[in-house]
DNA sequence: TCTGGGGTCCTAGGACCC
DNA sequence: TCTGGGGTCCTAGGACCC
């Protein structure tokens, strides 16, 4: 299940005057920041808009769209309701983000799996009915057929993508059409000469190993084939870290300013790191100076800790560790967990 | 079109150890 | 004399996703 156009749907639902206008949600809503559009209407997005795109572009491709600031509490709210009215339903649910869920429905045990559509147009209508939101559902025989299927339901609508109908499919779209395969991968890919899932589907499995790894280059095969997971693990997640990072509105330049930002990042990650109540194992500092060049510095904690003066002073100590000759537009604090 | 913020997983080289 | 083999940990960066 995905939600339509979820972040635009909850501000439209909140401000009924804006609905069949073009919705630009993003940043502070302010399209002469430094942001970028989290989610664009479907009438917005008729003006090209996407999401990712920053807000100034957006700006200039549809002057009158409606900018509104970001408000994730209010999406994280709305996104439990549907949740939970998912879970009305006699399935396994996992959750991936505010707005999709893998519902896990057994072949041999649930007779309604003879007729999968209607079960995805009861999820459909209960959604809509019990929360105003529209939704898509993506029929699959794995996790990523049901996945790409969703894509090919929007909007609000039901798709079926299994073995059958794969090929047919799937075959003549670009790589980055496979969900773990993005414009990078697909760039590579050309210059093995291979520029369809059909052609990775067929492609050697040593020369995609020997381009990009044991794991991601017969992993890369194995999504072109259509294979992945089945399980639909309703276990709520670990997280294996915590980061908090921010894009300033006018570069740094002092030093005395840099570490003054560091340290209040540092004491936003150390209140999360308290909050999950399990200790940081390693910390890492993002520094994106301009123009757009970034790195990353981490440091492995002698004692694996929770208090927020170690996690600070560790921020500080690998703040050190850049080369300072550039003004800064980003600074980021994560801190790392041991793995569950 | 001067490019957010929150994450995950993989890769590869070097250090280090036996 | 001119170089083992395996394994683990640490670190930086890349790619991808929502």
């Amino acid at each position: 299940m995905d939600l339509d156009q979820f972040i635009a749907a909850v501000e439209v639902a909140r401000h009924p005057e804006l609905r069949g206008l073009p919705v630009v949600v993003g940043g502070a809503g302010d399209p002469t920041q430094r942001a970028v559009v989290a989610t664009a209407s479907y009438e917005a997005r008729e003006f090209g808009i996407t999401s990712g795109m920053p807000l100034r572009t957006a700006a200039k491709r549809c002057p009158e769209a409606v900018f509104l600031p970001s408000d994730p509490p209010a999406y994280e709210e709305v996104s439990e309701r549907v949740m939970l009215v998912l879970r009305t339903f006699p399935v396994v649910v996992e959750v991936v983000g505010w707005d999709e869920a893998f519902l896990g429905v057994a072949e041999s045990t649930n007779e309604r799996w003879e007729a999968p559509e209607a079960l995805a147009e009861d999820v459909r209508r209960k959604v809509l009915a019990d929360t105003g939101l529209s939704c898509s559902v993506g029929i699959g025989d794995n996790k990523l057929r049901a996945k790409l299927a969703t894509g090919f339901a929007k909007p609000a609508g039901v798709f079926r993508l299994t073995r059958e109908n794969w090929v047919e499919v799937m075959a003549h779209r670009p790589p980055d059409a496979l969900w773990g395969i993005g414009g990078r991968t697909t760039a590579k890919l050309a210059d093995l000469g291979i520029s369809t899932v059909g052609e990775l589907a067929m492609a050697d499995k040593t020369a995609l190993a020997e381009r990009f790894g044991p794991t991601m280059g017969p992993w890369f095969r194995l999504l072109a084939l259509g294979i992945g997971d089945k399980a639909v693990e309703a276990t709520p997640y670990v997280a294996r870290s915590r980061g908090r990072e921010v894009t300033f509105q006018q570069n740094l330049t002092e030093r005395s300013e840099i570490d003054e930002q560091v340290v209040v990042l540092a004491r936003r990650v150390a209140q999360d790191v308290a909050d999950e109540g399990r200790p940081a194992v390693r910390v890492a500092v993002k520094v994106r100076f301009a123009p757009f060049i970034t790195q990353t510095r981490s440091v492995t904690l002698p004692v694996p800790t929770t208090d927020g003066g170690e996690i600070e002073r560790a921020a500080l100590a690998v703040l050190d560790r850049f080369e300072h000759t550039r003004p800064v537009r980003l600074l980021g604090v994560r801190a790392e967990f041991n793995h569950p």
